[in-house]
DNA sequence: GTTGTGACACATT
DNA sequence: AAATGTGCCACAA
């Protein structure tokens, strides 16, 4: 009775499709979830982030591949490290999205 | 039950 | 070109 399908659960699921070394957008989270206007979801889901060791938060980056200053895990600090950590290089909160933004695998 | 806010994105001006 | 306003959904008071 997985009747916890709240809209959350779908963008859990998103989120932890999003694979090491790669990041994805609140859109593009927003989308593969089912509509791309849940972005502002989205951002809320992470916001409770029930599960911050399943959820990489980290992995999800706003539109300008920037990262939100209301970080969960710590601090947005803690976020660039994690980045870094998974091999993407961090500039000053921002990263390189034409090179690290998670491509949904091809059909 | 209604109002306001929010870790965004896009369209329009 | 940049800046602003709007739209969407869910949750809190």
């Amino acid at each position: 009775m997985e009747q916890q399908k709240n809209s959350y659960q779908k963008i859990y699921d998103v989120v932890k499709q999003i694979p090491r070394g790669s990041v994805a957008t609140y859109g593009q989270v927003a989308a593969l979830a089912g509509n791309r206007r849940w972005a502002r979801v989205v951002g809320y889901a992470l916001h409770v982030n029930p599960d911050p060791e399943q959820i990489p938060c980290h992995r999800v980056v706003n539109r300008e591949g920037r990262l939100s200053e209301a970080f969960a895990f710590g601090g947005v600090n803690r976020q660039k490290l994690l980045l870094e950590a998974e091999g993407i290089p961090v500039k000053d909160d921002c990263v390189r999205l034409e090179k690290y933004q998670w491509k949904r695998v091809a059909p």
